[in-house]
Formats: C-alpha cells, structure tokens, sequence
DNA sequence: TCAAAAGTGTTCACAATACACCCATGT
DNA sequence: ACATGGGTGTATTGTGAACACTTTTGA
C-alpha cells in the first residue's frame, strides 16, 4: 500500500468560461442541461479530466469537442472547491476562460447538453451549480489580462476595424471610450498595422481594416 | 454506481509559496524535506486535502501547522497537473502565496519535514519537485496582485517607516525606486498614515512610523 | 564632528482626457 | 439629399521620472 492510497482521491472537473464577440456584443457560450441536476438550465461546459492529462489537456479536449477548434486561447483563473458545488457529490473544478473568434464556429452540443448556444456576457439566464460565481471571476480574469498581454485580437477576426475593437474593449470593460483618443493610442502601437484593406458593402464610409502583428508585439517585449 | 464512480479521481495537495519580509529580505519559508524521494532537499510547504475541507482550508490548515497563526493573507495562482511533477504518483496541486510579517512568527518544522526556514527569495537553493517553476509563478501572482490590492502591509509590522515600504517594493519589483517620488506618491494616499510615532535607537535621525488603515481604504474603493 | 538614514520640491516629458466637425458610401 | 458610421487635432490636466541637499540622531 503506498503512501498516496491513504488520501483523499477527488474527481476533477475543467469548467471553460468560452467569450466569444458576435455582432458588438460580447458573447459566452452556454448548454442547455439534458439531465439532473439542473436538466433544462444552462451552464458553463466542463467536463471530468481523465487518466493522464493535464488540466489544460482536459480544457483543450472541452473545448474540441464543443467547438470543433484546438488552438483556442485558454487561461486557467481560479479552483472552485465548496463540497456542496455539485449536489451530485464533491467535485472541485478548475475553471479556464477561452477566447474565440465566435463568427466563424458553430457551437456543437455534447453528450451531455441538449443544446449548446451563445449568450451575451451581459444578459444571461440563470445558470446551474455556482456558475454564476464562476462567470464572475471569469470576467474578471478576462478583464485582469487583458490589460496586460494583448488577447483582445483572439476574439477578433484576422482584420478588424478599430470601430471593432474599440467596441469590444467597451464590451469587455462596461464603459464608453472615446473615439479619437481611443484611436490615438492604438495607433501609437507598433504591432497594430493597418492591412491597406477597406470594408465594403456597409451604406457609409469604407472602414480601414487592421491586423495584429505577433511577431513584431514579441520582438517589442 | 453513481456517475461519479466512474471517472478517474485524484489526490490534491495545495502548496503554499509563504513569503515574509526581514531585515530588508523579501524571504520564502521552505522545509527540508525528512524522507524520499528529493530526500535533504529543499522544498515548498505543502499537503493533501482532506475530505470535505475547501482548498482555502486546506492551504489554511497547512499555514497554521507551519506559523501557528490562521488570519494569514491567502491567494490561489495556480494549479500544476503534469502528470509525472511527482515521481511517487500522480499528484494535482492548487499552489497558493501566503503573506506573513515574518518577524512575529517562528516557523514550526511539520512531520515531513527536517527542519523549517526562512530563505532569501533571490538566492534559494535547489527546489524539489517542480517547486522553482511554482516559486516563478507565485512571485510573478505577487507582483500582479500588488499592484492592484494594498497587500504590502500584510509583510510589515502595524507601525512602518516609509524606507520599510519602499525597501519592500524594491525587493518585490527586483529594483530600485526614487526615494522622493515614492514617497510622494504614498502621501498622496489617505489610507497610509502617519501614526504621530517615531522609531527611536538608530544612530540617525528617527523616521515616523505610518499605519495602514483599511477601513479607509474600503471606504475609498 | 562624523556617520547614517530621514526628509523634502521643482522641472520636464509624456499620457490621459475632453471635445466637434467633415468624409465617403449606399439608398 | 440624407442617413450611417469613418475618420481626424488641439488644448488642458494629471502622472511618472529625474535629480541633491539639509536635518536629526547616536556614537
């Protein structure tokens, strides 16, 4: 009998907080419950890690099989591990946020979920177990980053106008920015450079479309 | 069988990164560890969770046999999962950093461990384990949430000088800062203040001694 | 009187803010 | 021609950085 069959042995969950930004809104991705507890809420997808993988193994895993994609920005923000979370019985849950692109992935339902959909991040049904509580923290993860490293682009599609992203960074912040001065500062980032492209097709004035640059932002660094 | 017999169940230990602050150090409580594997090794205080405690309380738990003392500052950063990070099985872990003013407290050696001490932060010996990359990680959580939260005082006696607190940053950040431009910028603060009392048995000039007062500080957030 | 740390103000550069009008396009 | 969002500059205020000397004490 070894040293580790004496302690106590815990299921693990990864619960993926999945923002995505769809039509200037930014979005989570929730599925509908298809059995107890809980059947017919919504919730935060997760499921068990298992065997030999890694937490992150077990969010990237999650976050296939419920989008189709693997290279998806993933952060692990905090353990959730109250013994009555689950009424079911005790799970601690290591919670990620991901960030998609959402205007370019359908949301696939698993075997648990009767379905799987998008919400807006500020207008969400009540959610099961304290997902509520992990959303919180999520948005409040997401909102820490981001002002440290540059993920806004993750949520974005390759070229974007800065009409876009400033409205994200208000999405994500809840508050109005100001145009120009918004604009001033981002163009003062290196690692932002205008495509040379334009929008077309919207009834006003063609937009300019920008890209983020990886490679400059690193060598910046 | 419930559904939760199925799937694979771990142990989970929560380590704690305690830092303290002597003598001008920012320092790290470690123990030697008493029995194999890193057998004389120098490793990061840590234990399983057991039952139906919270992983707070297991890192509480944890604190108290060390320290003696249960109202310690605790943050969660991190959960390490590779698979092998432990060579007698597998082994999940929720790091967390701990603040404690190091001066008040002796550190007790636990049933695992030789003996217990405080080290330099920035000049440690050889970690067991996987406990540099989690000591990396936790200095990194520190410097992040104290620049966001007034959590210094936690590492300095009730009554201060304004050189302790810069000397902390200094040690903190790895550099220096102006003394003049600190100190303005701490008096501008009106949740730092004077407590009217002076250090006295330098041979130098005696320094007022300040306090930190949270209940200001809520009341200003 | 000397050594050691405490304490103090001004100048400059840059960043953040506030603010309003003209432009290009589709209908 | 009008509705819609795209795009631009200047003045003001606030913040961070650089920088050197005097004060108080104990030995």
């Amino acid at each position: 009998m070894n040293r580790l069959s004496r302690v106590t042995m815990y299921p693990i969950t990864v619960d993926c907080v999945i923002f995505g930004y769809k039509e200037g809104e930014l979005m989570i991705a929730l599925i509908e419950r298809k059995n107890p507890p809980f059947k017919g809420s919504w919730a935060i997808p997760g499921g068990f890690i298992e065997g030999d993988e890694t937490v992150e193994e077990g969010a990237i895993r999650e976050l296939k099989e419920e989008t189709g994609i693997d290279d998806i920005y993933l952060e692990q923000f905090h353990v959730f591990s109250k013994p009555k979370r689950d009424p079911r019985g005790r799970v601690i849950t290591v919670a990620f946020f991901a960030l998609i692109n959402s205007e370019q992935f359908e949301l696939v339902a698993n075997e648990d979920a009767a379905k799987a959909q998008w919400w807006s991040a500020y207008d969400l049904p009540h959610l099961a177990f304290d997902h509520a509580l992990i959303f919180e923290k999520a948005l409040e993860a997401l909102r820490n980053t981001i002002r440290i490293k540059p993920i806004a682009f993750e949520l974005l599609p390759k070229y974007f106008t800065l009409t876009q992203l400033q409205l994200l960074y208000e999405q994500i912040f809840g508050m109005k920015i100001d145009k120009r001065n918004f604009r001033k500062k981002i163009q003062k980032l290196e690692y932002i450079r205008s495509s040379g492209k334009l929008t077309k097709g919207g009834r006003h004035r063609p937009a300019m479309l920008y890209q983020f640059n990886l490679k400059l932002y690193r060598r910046i660094q």
